[in-house]
RNA sequence: GGUGCGGUAGCUCAGUCGGUAGAGCAAAGGACUGAAAAUCCUUGUGUCGGCGGUUCGAUCCCGCCCCACACCA
């Protein structure tokens, strides 16, 4: 590609829940001068905080943060939905900085950031409601017949046994009467700057050790009461979140309130390791444990000063 | 001490009218293009409490013992 060389980077932190990227991105930004974009899929969110792990209030004003408690649960935010906004955000940072952190560990995020993601068009909500709600009245059966009926194509091809990525297909063929198979284009859009991805990985029981410390921490510091207001909205899709779903379980006395700290550990846990599995397959991410930072600062500002375009 | 009910996978439990056993959860690995902290896929594992007896064959039937729980004393 003949694209100019950018003097501009976006440097981008990630790695699975509870590793310490917040810290580790603050002393790369407080190093650069410059701000940080959270790629966090809950922590965008205003009233969810003890439960999705917000960085504190100190962390938040040591160095400026973006999508962090800039949306609420009623609103719809999908990877689309960060995509525009870190390109914007980015793009404005840039007129004062040459350096920006992200920082987060939703994978389809960052992917969206720096890739793109193939456009589709937007799908009237009727459609989907109407789906939804057929999916929840007749179950499995009937949503892999529609999809083999309309889209036989992605009933041959796509995950018929992932109720999401079925009535995805269904409400794509629906609206735009084409297959959603065929906006995969796939390609990988160039963005107008330099990207640097860094990993942070602990050994796996110690991981684990600072999931459960954490999760303590979160009962302590009030995630009851959080929740207990978030009640009324179960049902949105940001509820749909670890930490929030056993904790409504334990107010409907679905299970006991030990019962849910320990499910919360386990589904903890299970989304990290989901989250390497993503991470681990992106071989552009340069590993780090997360201390030394100084490492860690070290090697990004060597690979800067080599980067081209400067 | 007596009676009852149990002891089966890491956990909770199902099952075998006698032919060496299975679900859910957990664990391990994986996928992922507009719900992604979501959703989905794949894969183990067992001296079936112990010792005897009956039987061609016992985890299953019988006896004794051990352990847990409940009730009665």
């Amino acid at each position: 590609m003949a694209l100019p060389k950018s003097d501009k980077t976006v440097i981008i932190v990630a790695g699975p829940t509870a590793v310490g990227k917040t810290a580790v991105a603050i002393e790369i930004a407080k190093t650069f001068g410059t701000e940080i974009i959270s790629a966090d899929s809950r922590q965008c969110f205003k009233e969810m905080n003890i439960g999705v792990a917000r960085p504190s209030i100190g962390e938040l004003k040591a160095v400026k943060h973006h999508f962090i408690a800039t949306h609420s649960v009623k609103e719809e935010v999908t990877a689309v939905t960060f995509e525009q906004y870190a390109l914007q955000k980015v793009a404005n940072l840039f007129q004062h900085h040459d350096v920006v952190v992200m920082t987060g560990g939703t994978g389809l995020y960052i992917m969206a950031f720096c890739e793109g993601l193939d456009a589709i068009p937007d799908i009237p909500v009727e459609i989907r409601a109407a789906i939804i709600n057929q999916y929840e009245k007749e179950g499995m059966d009937w949503l892999k017949q529609e999809v083999e009926k309309k889209d036989p194509q992605f009933y041959k091809e796509g995950e018929t046994q992932n109720p999401q990525r079925m009535m995805r297909a269904l409400e794509v063929m629906e609206a735009t009467g084409s297959s959603i198979l065929d906006f995969r284009k796939g390609d990988k859009k160039q963005r107008p700057f330099n990207i640097k991805k860094i990993g942070l990985e602990l050994p796996k029981e110690e991981l684990k050790q600072r999931i459960n410390a954490r999760v303590d921490k979160m009962m302590e510091a009030g995630l009851l009461d959080e929740v207990k207001t978030l009640l009324p909205h179960k049902n949105l899709n940001a509820l749909q979140t670890v930490g929030y779903a056993e904790i409504i379980e334990f107010f409907e006395n679905k299970i006991t309130m030990a019962k849910a700290v320990e499910e919360i550990k386990i589904h903890t846990r299970q989304y990290a390791k989901r989250q390497m599995t993503w991470f681990k397959k992106d071989k552009d991410i340069v590993w780090f444990s997360p201390a030394p930072v100084e490492l860690i600062i070290a090697t990004i500002k060597k690979e800067l000063a080599l980067s081209p375009g400067k």
